[in-house]
DNA sequence: GGGACCTGCTGAATCGATTTACCTGTTATC
DNA sequence: GATAACAGGTAAATCGATTCAGCAGGTCCC
């Protein structure tokens, strides 16, 4: 039960086979329920481990059976809240398979993704799961990927046979913005997030392209990039408030800078839902609790984290199966901050 | 640069003194570093490092060096903002020191926390940084810590020599607490988290003792426990404002919960800063955002995260040295939605 | 009674590094 | 010129598991 030896001194399987008086090979058999070795026999390995209090060493086997239980996760940030829930996900999905999540953060720079890169790669993970920072050479990503199974997280990459899990960024975004035009809307502003992302530069360009088929001006004034955090949309909203022809409306690059944005608005004594519409992406937990509750597209990013991990486990079962792209559907919640239709207001 | 390899085939460091036209022991001592190797011996084993696009395997090694340069860290859930911004802190400042963070979640789970405790363990981590379940058992964690060097977060426990840090509930609350009896108000309420956790219990006793030492009446009614989420707060708001007789103010549990008291207090048609006042712990950085920014007691979940992590590294590095518990100082402070005094609203 | 087969176990090789003790030439010292 | 000291390397043991190829002894069958 207690183990009494000098503080670094570990038991090891051969102090169990000796308690156990049976071999270590036949003590590692016992262990894993091998049907070779006996009732009584494993009966008595137990018994030895449990009064050692033998830990199992998963590094020493690792080294054997090559196989870690251990996948990398490599994020910018995991304070963000859209992170955060997809850490989450990752992990209670891996841990429910046995297998431990190694966490790395980037701060969206380049060396330290590839120190991070490295450092997984030396602590011999199963696999990485990876998103990716802004300007990540194709040819890297290539060369990383030829040393362990990789999920892409968000982007993805045509040119590169990689698995990976985004979301369906044009079809939201359609979504989003017809929304806002049914409403009235005709200058909308496209808020936060910085154009270096794959992710943005699609919703961009979707977005553009919705109000081009309306034969909507299309003002890249209205465009601006921005820190993903509340501060972020805050300050973008004040910006965009003191034009002389300012927007009534924002489709934002995520919650967390739609949350800015309405902080802002209500700042500069404007209330979103009434004289504005604010649109979020993500659908983070809190959307719903705001006043007004924050009309987004639904990302849910703890799915997105539940699927890289299935993913990665898919592929490190079957690493010979064809390349996997998940496109995670997105539907547009409305809610109460694109309440008010510009139609009714201007009555 | 490329290897043509099996893919399953992986270099290793006596691939790369073959290369090098070496042994494998000079080639180990040349990547240390170690001064007995001569410089162009050095070099010729860099060179095919490269060439053999050798990656190191830290997990083989550490078999020999008992140190595998990872470390646990254990919370009951990563999605919390405190807890996302206290795992960012303690991954940048492991990463730094060469370190690797392992994630595990308990989900407030006390069969999940000893299955998370066993897989560290097993994972032969360096140390494990821990934030207990509620209901941990003292002796429970007296057997983990005996296996390898444990810091505990948020809770400490006299009667157990563990390195631990935590923030000054006593004092925060005391701040807190006083800030609103200063601002006239009478009934106050403690909202959210649950008394299972010691931290609550500390910051309850430590606001009766204030509202005794007032000599005012200290209503268990206008305690309300509730899970650490904006839902809970909203939840708890609701049933305060439906009392026959209720508070005035709100002293919460963490920012989360204050949030949803506001969201809550919105939708009942009430304004925090005006009718009502909220205090919240934590200073998360959207407190200074919210429109009426925060008054909170500033807890620092990423200092918390960083000091854990230096503490771990400390004890790793001289594991005798006397126990330390870091009490992080906590300030209170005053936003916008403590503005309004009573004393002026009843005029 | 001799082979085939099964049951239950063990010896030894193996994974990929580190590290100690030792070896072989050189050079310096008196 | 003997000896010590040193520089630069290497062979082999080691860390803690896994796993394969036996091996001893028993049973079964014709």
């Amino acid at each position: 039960m207690t183990d009494r030896r000098p503080r670094n001194q570990k038991v090891t399987l051969q102090d169990v086979a000796d308690a156990a008086g049976v071999s270590k090979a036949t003590a590692s058999l016992a262990l894993r329920e091998n049907p070779r070795i006996s009732e009584p026999t494993r009966m008595r390995v137990l018994e030895a481990v449990d009064s050692l209090g033998y830990v199992y060493n998963q590094r020493a086997a690792s080294l054997r059976t090559r196989r870690s239980y251990t996948i990398g996760l490599i994020l910018k940030d995991v304070s963000n809240p859209f992170n955060a829930e997809l850490t989450s996900g990752a992990e209670s999905q891996l841990a429910g398979e046995g297998y431990s999540l190694l966490l790395g953060t980037t701060d969206d720079d380049m060396d330290k993704q590839a120190r991070m890169i490295k450092t997984m790669l030396e602590g011999d993970v199963d696999g990485v799961i990876l998103s990716t920072v802004t300007g990540t050479a194709l040819d890297a990503l290539r060369k990383w990927s030829q040393y362990c199974p990789m999920i892409l997280l968000t982007q993805y990459y045509s040119a590169l046979a990689v698995d990976c899990v985004g979301m369906d960024d044009v079809n939201g975004t359609e979504r989003a913005v017809e929304h806002l035009i049914q409403q009235g809307h005709r200058r909308i502003a496209f808020v936060g997030g910085y154009n270096s992302t794959l992710t943005r530069q699609r919703r961009l360009q979707s977005y553009r392209d919705i109000l081009r088929r309306h034969k909507f001006e299309c003002d890249p004034a209205l465009d601006i990039t921005s820190p993903v955090t509340r501060r972020g949309g805050y300050d973008a909203i004040h910006q965009l408030l003191s034009m002389t022809s300012p927007p009534s409306a924002a489709y934002c690059y995520s919650d967390v800078i739609a949350f800015g944005v309405m902080l802002g608005l209500r700042a500069a004594g404007r209330e979103a839902g009434q004289d504005f519409a604010v649109i979020g992406f993500d659908d983070v937990p809190e959307a719903t609790l705001w006043h007004p509750s924050l009309t987004t597209v639904s990302a849910d990013p703890r799915g997105l984290g539940e699927n890289a991990a299935q993913l990665m486990l898919r592929r490190i079962a079957e690493p010979d199966l064809p390349v996997k792209r998940i496109i995670m559907p997105s539907r547009l919640i409305v809610r109460d901050s694109t309440a008010a239709p510009v139609s009714e207001r201007l009555n």
